[in-house]
Formats: structure tokens, C-alpha cells, sequence
DNA sequence: GTGAAAGCGCTAACAT
DNA sequence: ATGTTAGCGCTTTCAC
């Protein structure tokens, strides 16, 4: 670790800026002079300290990546999106789990404010409609480029990627609707966040469109949790009128369904259809066969890392960016009607 | 981002050396003083540099975390585990999937030392049987503490945390013998990596305890992915003399197997016991009730983080450490043997 | 208890 | 085409 730009000057003898320019190929080296310090620096295995050269230029080439959870396998697919583009334009990431806890998201905030990251990319925990003005500061002190994924923050206005939650959960209910399903149910997430609300909006406007009167008692309130899902689905089953479809608008929530239709010799299409928001792929590879809005995760990571180059590029254009990234739908037979 | 120790000596009227003592709680520092001084950072909304101090004190605080795909879920939960340890201990992860490629694991072992990382774990994607000179340099000339993560590389003798998959197989397989099953088939992975073969060897060893005849015809060589699994098992469907249970060694390929079952109505564990390796967390929520061995994936990166943190201490202690993590049998039914 | 000064490894004018 | 020099923001002896 020891050996820096000054052995190697001394050892090629000639000066630091020189070695500090084939370094950064800028300036002109007579090619004589690049090729033995290249030598040098080989012979010595030399490799530049980025810290220092940090602390001078006052550029990191690091961004944080804030989110919630990486052991979920959305956030994974979408830290992959983001690492993808980040190592094709050489910027490091620090990650940042923050366990879905608010301080451990200011803590990650302070030090990637300590780490001096040029950007953040980051999916808030705080609830959106929970407004929190220590963290809203954090972020803007941080006055750097920060780019939301799939999250906003109140009363803020920061550059974000978004899924079209509301055109998923139409084009899913309309799929349904497209079969002959008039009694369609609903099962929604956890009605304090965005995508939830969004959702149900879209599954609302479905039915709005094609003259269908909304009706309560076919909502059911979930919380992303497969349990009630699959307490939610027990109780549909049980319903006198029942419905044939349920637009179940979330991947985990699709599994409780799931549970509840196996154990109660509920065939999917022939006896209920369904059809649910985001991929989950195993399903998929086993056969089941069912039916999805997906929004385009990978892509939604890959997209965000772009957005946030572009802010560090040029740094004048202050115009706020948003992005809305459409869902597409993928039948796989699960929304079938059959009487 | 441009007020500086220097800012805050000024305005707080002392000099440089003293707002630094109060920084890092080191050294006399009358409480009057430390409190104007405090007081002055946050007027001006002070945060200290982490790349000036790292070039000062030669530590970084950081270590990086370089695995071959950060999508799947497997090294999800395992970043999950270096991430809470990480935090705990106040260290920074620079995240760099490799995407199994050769070369950008090298890329990224550069990029890290420029960095000036202080530790490293690493799922390496060279196979372990091809022994890649390039790469072991790359790897020793980091100087600092690396920690192998489930993957060994040919010819070195770093640190690292494993998982005992010949246990996890012999268990599993064992966990089928105690049924009364005798014709045992193991679908395999990939025979190149060496969980694959520890894991073939482990079916071998449980058979031999129990005085069973290892029949290669039961011995059915995968290759980790689905597809080839799907294959595999319609094969065993249609043998003459076909096994009454399958000992399937990977996730990904039990979901092939019970692709093939459901196509053919196979039902387990009337018709055919299964037993897989690592858990599917799908398949248990949706109630298929599949048994499996599991190694204690968010485990292993907390394990390897503290086994890091450990090296990073006493970094004279030069005894090689190795753990080897015993997985979990997880029984649900899909084991059982029904005549 | 506090300050002065050197230094960490590099870059970037400015000279030459 | 190359060298000199002054930082970048902090820590750390060593004085006082």
C-alpha cells in the first residue's frame, strides 16, 4: 500500500505531475517518458489511491444506494439495474440497507453525507403521507443529486423513477373485464402507501370505463402481507356473491391466494380467475400459470442510475424530471373466464 | 459541502487540532470550549469529511462485497447479513456485482483497491477447478483481510465461511432412508462446482451408512437450472425401475421437478417423495409443503462480516480460519413414504 | 487545555 | 514536454 505517485516519480526519475498525467492521460507525455513510467508503475505494482485523488479533485465517483430491504428480491432486481449502469460509467456504489427503519435511513444519509457521494438513489421508508421534516432536511442538505425510485416524499420535489401503478392496475382489471368478468374483487395493499392507493384507483377507473358500478363489498383492504391475503380469499370463497375474479394487487399477496384456493381444491381459472401485480417468478417456473402486471423492475433500477448521471452531468438543469415507467401485462391464462 | 474544520476553527475562534479533538472525542477539550465548537458545526451545518480523514489516518472504514449476481435472492439475503453486521460496526460496503463474469470480478478487485477497502468478502465466479494465476494475484496483491464466501479458489488458503453440504446432503437424504424410501435418485448440479459435488458425495455417504448400494442409475447429472431439472425428472418418470424418491440439490431445480410432477399428476408424496436443497420460500407460502435443507443463508453473510471484522482487529493473527455452517433439515411432509 | 505545523497521496494551475 | 508549488480537509505529534 505503501508505494504512491512519489516513488514512482522518483524511481522513473521525473517529477509527480508527470506520473499524475499518464495517470489521467491528460496533458502532453513524450511517449518515451508514459511507456517507463508505465513500466515503473508495473514493477512497483503500483495502484493510485482514488481517496487521494478524491480529496483533490472533489469528486468521489460513488453514489448511495438507499433501500429498504436487499434481501427482497425486488430491491435486489433493482440494485442490479442500478450496479449495471453505474459500472459502465464507473461510479461506485455504497449500499445502504436501511431495514425499513427511519433512523437507520438517516444514519445511512449523515454517513453517505460523510463519504462525500456524488449522488443517491434512494426508495424512502418514511411513509408518504407521514410528514417528517428532520428527514427531508437530511436529504436536502445533502445538496447533491438525488434521484427517487418508486417512492415520494412529501412536500418535497426531488427527480424520481415511478411504475405507472394506476395503468398496471387498469390494464390488469380490464384484462379481466376483456374475459366477460363482471363481479371482479379486488385485494389491495396496505392503504398508507402510494402504489396501494394507485391501484386501486386504477382498478376503480377499469370499471369506470367500461360502465361497471364499483362495488364495496368487492374491495377487500389488505397490508401486503400473504397472511391476509390468504384470510381475505377464504373469506371471498365464502361469500354469497361471490365474484369470479380477484385482481390481487400485490406478488406476496398473490401467494396467500394461492394457499387459500389449494386448500380449498379451488381450481384457478375454472373456478375463480386472477390475476396479480408484479412477477413472481417462481410460480412461473413451476406451471401455475398465472397472470400478471409486472412493473419492469430491472429496468426500473437502470433507469434511475441513468437519471441520476444525467443530473450529475449537468448540474445548471434544475428542472424537475419524473419518470413513469409502464407495467406491462403478461397473460398467462390465470384471468380466463369459464362457465 | 464547502465548510471545512478550518470554517469552524475560525468562527468558533480556536484552532484547527481542537475542533478535530472534539470530532473525535479524543484529547483534553475544556466542556465550554467543545460545546461553542459543537455548536458552531451545526450553525453551519458541518459535516466532516470522510475522504480527507481516510487520507489522514490511512483507514477507510469500508470494505467491499463482490458476489456474482445480486438479484438472486440467495445473495440478497447474504448481503442483507454483511450489511447488518457492517452497520453495527460502522463500516461501509462498496457493492460490486460481478455479474459471474471473470472479468469484471477483476475489474471490481481493482476498483476496490483503489478505494483503499480494508476488508473484502467475495463469492468468487472462477470456477474452482480452473486455476486463474491473474486472478489469485489480483486477489493476494489486495494486502488486506478477504473473506471467502461459499466458493474456494484453487491453490489459496484465505479465510472463509462455508456451508456444509455434504452434512446438508447426507441429512436430507437420510431424512428419506428414515421413511423406508431405498430407491433414492439425486438430481445434481453443476459438476464443476464443488457444492455440487459435496453435496453428490453427502447422498453417497448417507446411502453408505446405511448400507445401501449407490446405483448410478439414479445418479442424474443437472446443471442447477430449471429446465434441465424439468427434463431430468420426466426422465425418472418413465424408468422401469423408477425411484420412489428424488433428493433434488438446488432450489432452482426443485422448481423443475414439481413443474414436471404437476404436468404429469404426480402427486407428492403419495406418488413421489421429494426433498430439496435450500428453501424456496414460495413454495412454503403457497402450501405446497416441500421439505428441504436449508443453509442459513442471511447466516453465512453475517458470519463472513464478523469473521472480517475479526481479521481486520488482530491483523497479526495469521492462522487460517474456516467455518463451516451446518444447514438446517426442515421436514413439511413431502419426504414421507405412502404405499 | 490548546495551538502550530507537518503530512496523508494526489491534482492542477503556473512556470519553464 | 516536464517540473514547481500550492492546495484538497483532516489527523497527529510536539510544543507551550
Amino acid at each position: 500500500m505503501a508505494v504512491t505517485i512519489y516513488d514512482i516519480a522518483k524511481k522513473a526519475d521525473v517529477s509527480r505531475s508527470t506520473v499524475s498525467r499518464v495517470l489521467n492521460d491528460s496533458g502532453y507525455v513524450k511517449e518515451e517518458t508514459r511507456e517507463k513510467i508505465i513500466k515503473v508503475m508495473k514493477e512497483l505494482n503500483y495502484t493510485p489511491s482514488a481517496i487521494a485523488r478524491s480529496l483533490s479533485t472533489n469528486k468521489t465517483n460513488t453514489i448511495g444506494v438507499v433501500i429498504p430491504e436487499i434481501s427482497n428480491p425486488f430491491f435486489g432486481k433493482i440494485t442490479k439495474g442500478i450496479s449495471e449502469v453505474a459500472d459502465k460509467n464507473n461510479y461506485n456504489i455504497i449500499l445502504c440497507d436501511t431495514n425499513e427503519s427511519v433512523e437507520k435511513e438517516l444514519k445511512a444519509l449523515k454517513v453517505l453525507k460523510e463519504q462525500r457521494i456524488q449522488g443517491i438513489i434512494i426508495t424512502p421508508t418514511v411513509a408518504e403521507n407521514e410528514f417528517n421534516s428532520e428527514y427531508l432536511n437530511a436529504l436536502e442538505n445533502l445538496g447533491i443529486p438525488i434521484v427517487l425510485l418508486d417512492g415520494h416524499i412529501k412536500y418535497s420535489d426531488f427527480n424520481g423513477v415511478f411504475v405507472d401503478h394506476i395503468k398496471g392496475a387498469c390494464d390488469a382489471t380490464q384484462a379481466l373485464l376483456d374475459e366477460g368478468h363482471r363481479k371482479i374483487a379486488i385485494i389491495t395493499g396496505r392503504m398508507e402507501s402510494r402504489p396501494a392507493k394507485e391501484r386501486l384507483n386504477g382498478y376503480k377507473k377499469a370499471l369506470a370505463i367500461n360502465n361497471i358500478p364499483v362495488d364495496e363489498k368487492y374491495i377487500f383492504y389488505g397490508d401486503y402481507t400473504h397472511e391476509k391475503a390468504y384470510e381475505i380469499t377464504k373469506q371471498i370463497m365464502s361469500m354469497e356473491d361471490r365474484p369470479t375474479a380477484i385482481f390481487v394487487s400485490s406478488n406476496i399477496m398473490i401467494l396467500g391466494c394461492i394457499r387459500a384456493f389449494y386448500e380449498e381444491n379451488i381450481r384457478i381459472p375454472e373456478d375463480m380467475a386472477i390475476i396479480g401485480f408484479d412477477e413472481v417468478d417462481t410460480l412461473n417456473i413451476i406451471g401455475m400459470n398465472i397472470s400478471f402486471v409486472s412493473g419492469p423492475t430491472t429496468e426500473l433500477g437502470r433507469t434511475s442510475m441513468k437519471m441520476l448521471i444525467q443530473n450529475l452531468k449537468d448540474k445548471d438543469h434544475k428542472d424537475i424530471r419524473r419518470i413513469n415507467l409502464l407495467p406491462k401485462l403478461v397473460l398467462r391464462g390465470s384471468e380466463k373466464r369459464i362457465d
